[in-house]
DNA sequence: GTCTATAAGGAGATAGAC
DNA sequence: GTCTATCTCCTTATAGAC
């Protein structure tokens, strides 16, 4: 384990490493307090419980996944540009959403948005719907937020009629959604092929560019 | 409980719930007997083990997860228009999409699909590669199998020069890409906006149609 | 802040009666 | 084919010493 953490971080860690892959009921309590060096019971000065382990992931998850940072002024003096835009821009996306963090939260994401708590614990209800924003994560608000990104990118494009007249939102849902599936398609690889990827995205910005090149 | 159905089907039934819901180990066997309407012993004799039950749902979402099946003669017959061919193609893959089964199968592979088991059980490492092939699903293979059948399509379409030259393979991922996002995006709302849907597809169709036609 | 010890219950799976 | 009863192990969580 690194040393300069501290525990909690640690803890946090190894709880992202199995939830995201066995899921929150399939990563137990014991084994993060192992590979996180602690025992179970030294975990609890850190969490309440289980859940609020979760919770916070579910948090951190939320907090990292926005992306409009990554569009740097630098970048967008380049928008003169719109195809050499584009090519780095997704360069970028590519390249943050490769980190192995990113990939854990999105299997985390995925794993976890179809839990819907009120149904196994009926008792908590009141408690359920007061907390259930902040707690519930979905790939639809991944997705919505690079969709965002896009469209505000997009609409200054055609404002400086740089590209074809189209609607900016269904322009960024067509290049964001191909885009968005290369992700999860190199979700389930042990390493990224950086190759195909790159091909693949290529291949997908040069088709995009001929459909909105004046 | 459905009454035509024997013990086996409702079981895989109730698993099927409980894991598309909660992931293989957030769903207990006990729970599954009880919803099912058997004691967890009495399951015991219709499958040997809990992930036995898990492999036989996998198999089963390989098999309902073709499509290739639902290209009608039909619906070929219209191939010389299309526009008309892509809007009724597109309408009879939502709908099978809709299905709750179909919703139910997506969810397991998207939960499933991350676990890597040779890493738990170490003991059981021999077993296990035997039957890592069958056994595993990934959401990649699901989108494989209908960008293969839509590759035919605009292979198709291109030897009757219907459509504009492109390479039939980048066709059929930018067509199929973003149906699959919002197949995605449709399967955490509990249940389907038609309308929405129909737009988004409509939109995509009209967006995709422009950029190939001749 | 971390430990040992332990509680209290749920898990997967089996034995054997009917 | 289904049941009751039970085994054994693992789970989350707590108490209290250091």
């Amino acid at each position: 384990m690194p040393k300069g953490k501290n525990t909690k971080e640690r803890i946090k860690d190894e709880a992202l490493n199995l939830f995201s892959q066995y899921g929150f009921a399939g990563g137990s309590v014991r084994d993060i307090g192992k590979k996180a060096g602690v025992r179970e019971s030294a975990l609890y000065n850190y969490f309440p419980s289980k859940k609020e382990i979760l919770n916070e992931l579910i948090k951190d998850a939320k907090k990292y996944s926005v992306g409009v940072e990554l569009l740097t002024d630098e970048l967008l003096d380049r928008l003169n540009k719109p195809k050499v835009f584009i090519e780095n821009f997704v360069k970028i996306l590519l390249k943050e959403w490769d980190s192995e963090k990113q990939k854990k939260y999105l299997k985390l994401v995925l794993i976890e948005q179809f839990r819907s708590e009120h149904l196994q614990s009926e008792h908590l209800q009141g408690e359920y719907l007061q907390s259930v924003d902040e707690n519930k994560i979905s790939i639809n608000l991944l997705i919505d937020e690079t969709i965002k990104i896009w469209e505000m990118i997009f609409t200054q494009m055609l404002n400086y009629r740089f590209i074809k007249k189209h609607d900016p939102n269904i322009l960024a849902r067509e290049f964001v959604y191909p885009l968005f599936m290369l992700r999860l398609q190199h979700l389930t690889t042990e390493k990224t092929d950086w190759k195909l990827l790159n091909k693949k995205s290529e291949e997908h910005i040069n088709y995009f560019w001929t459909s909105i090149k004046k």
